[in-house]
This record gives C-alpha cells, structure tokens and sequence, in this order.
DNA sequence: CGCAGTTGATTTCATTTACAACGACTCCCC
DNA sequence: GGGGAGTCGTTGTAAATGAAATCAACTGCG
C-alpha cells in the first residue's frame, strides 16, 4: 500500500515521509525501542533508570537535582527512577549535610556492580547502530544532531530540555 | 554544574552527553515539542491529529489502516485522532462499500480548509528548523536519519514501527 | 452451506507521563 | 532574628500511551 504506486508528490506536493521532524521522531522511537527492551532484558532497567545510574556511577557523588541536569530529565523523573534504585538497592540515597533540602545519591556496592554491566552495553548497542552507516555518515549525524539541538534550543527558550524515555 | 569544570570522560570514560541515542532522544523531543505548541496554538490539533489530517488531505481518501501506515502510528493511536477530527467536523468517516469491516476517511470542507493551513505551517517550521544548519549538514542529517532507521528496523524486526508523538 | 481462521477497527485496562501543589528547608534583607 | 521569596525533592492527580481483549465482517476450505 505504501510501497505500490505512490511515493511522490500528492497534490500539495506535502509528503510526510520526507519530513525530517517525522522522520526525526521515528528515528529516535525505534533506536529507545531497541534501549528499553536490551536493558530491560538484561537488567530489569528502565531508560530513565539506567540513565541515573550511569550519571551516578560516572560522578560518583549526585543530587537529584545534578542528576537531572546531566540526563535531562525533569526531577520527577529523576526522583521516582531514584526511589526505584534505592528500593532495589542500587543506590543509595542520604541527606546533604550542606543543605537540608538536599540529598545525595551514590551507588552501592550491588549498584557498582550493575554499573559495570550498564555502560558496556550502551556502548555495545550504539556500535551496533553506528554498524549501519558509513565513519563520515555518523560523524556528520553527530554534528547535525548537535546543532539542531542547540538551534532549536534557541528558538523555543532554554528552559524545559526533556527527554521522554 | 553542567558547563563548568567537568566536560571530559569520567572515570569509565563514559559520558551520556556525548552518547547519540541520547542526543537523538534529546532533538526529537524538543523538535516534537515546538511543534506541538505551534500547532495547539494555532489550529488546536495534537501531533497525531495534524498527521492524520495531513495525510488525508494529500491522499483524498484512506482506510485508517493506510493512515497507518502512512504515519508509523499504531491503530489505536489513528482511531483515536481519527475520532476527534470526525468530531470537530474535519474529518468524515464512512463505511467502506467494498469491505464491511473497514472505513473510509475524508476531508470534510472544513477541514480542507484546515488542512490548507496546516501543511505551510509545517513547510515554514521545517524551514525555520534547517535555518539553524548548513545546507550540507541538512542533507547529511536527512540521509543519516534514513539510513539509521533502515538499520534499525533490520536490527529488531520490521514490525512495529512506531511514532511517539 | 458452514465453520475455522484472519483481518479491520474500536474499546478496555494497566502503566507511564506530565503538571501542579505541597512540606521542608535555605537565603537574604530589613 | 524574623519573615518573605525562592529552591529541593516528593507526592497526588489527570491525561496519554500501548497491549490485549472485543466485536464485526471477510476468506477459504471441506
């Protein structure tokens, strides 16, 4: 049906398949697709729970706050991913002595361990997808990504950088 | 926190920053975004329902199975933007003469109307988008996108392509 | 014909997600 | 040192999502 007779131009010569911002978000849906169902086999993670233990492994020391900052995920994202780790024993989360509204967020010794295996993997899979293009093709896909990042960053306000997984 | 001293590889050389999966999560979600505000506030119409509509109107006449396809959303997803376009009269929907189970999808003249609106609105943000890159990186962008979602779709099974917004 | 299997579309339900309010605490200026 | 303003993190609630169940209708084969 759609691979038959039709592929060009309709009337108003607007086709949607040939719409970065379309293909964009298909692109990323498929790629967290693929994340969320390794980690979840392999770790019984979800995305935003791997994303905080791998910000904490790598910083050692965390507030929620700085977390999010790092994942971009808003803090209730971050709060209940956190709450999941420190239920499973992952993490382990105390009170700033600097700041009473603070806490800190480490990992255990049983969370070091799951760190160890994390980020292999998530380079294991990004050199899978790297696999399918060309050296130049995801360098250059790196750069653009980067700049539309920071363009469209520009253009809507700073504020509520957010990703969904 | 983010764009002071620390910048460069952490311990286990890991840094999400520089992970594309995330970066590509990162762009879809702010492009989804912009243009889901653009289109709430000028037309009151959600991501699926401005593709349901865009896809209709370039093909005049679909089953909601071909939207679909057409978009890379699931049926669920259709039936439900479907829904509300028919209730705000911008959409009819009418059984199928050949096929019992299935319907057919048109644009009401109202919703032509919209739809006039609609697809230049997308061209000029689309545009708005590519102002932020090269001509060069645009193109490098596009064929990379493609690129990855064909090795994607290889990697995990052609089934459910899928889009979020 | 009759019935088993399949497909199109919708509905239901459990889960996920964002948005908003909240309590606890700090900061700072009077 | 007291009180308003702002911040940190959590919790509650309402909307959005996807998976599976449902219903209707078509197909094919005995």
């Amino acid at each position: 049906m759609k691979s038959t007779a039709e592929s060009g131009e309709g009337p108003d010569g607007f086709n949607l398949e040939e719409f970065l911002p379309y293909r964009l978000s298909i692109a990323s849906n498929r790629v967290s697709r693929l994340f969320a169902k390794q980690y979840s086999e392999q770790f019984g993670l979800t995305i935003p729970e791997w994303r905080v233990l791998a910000v904490v492994g790598r910083f050692g020391t965390l507030s929620p706050t700085s977390v999010g900052q790092y994942t971009a995920m808003d803090k209730v994202k971050v709060s209940r991913a956190a709450a999941t780790l420190v239920a499973r024993g992952l993490l382990k989360q105390s009170p700033d002595p600097k700041d009473g509204r603070g806490r800190l967020l480490r990992l255990t010794r049983k969370g070091s361990t799951t760190h160890n295996g994390v980020v292999p993997l998530a380079r294991e899979i990004e050199a899978t997808l790297a696999a399918g293009l060309t050296r130049a093709e995801w360098t250059a896909l790196n750069k653009a990504l980067i700049k539309l990042n920071e363009h469209v960053m520009a253009i809507e306000g700073p504020d509520p950088g957010e990703a969904t997984d």
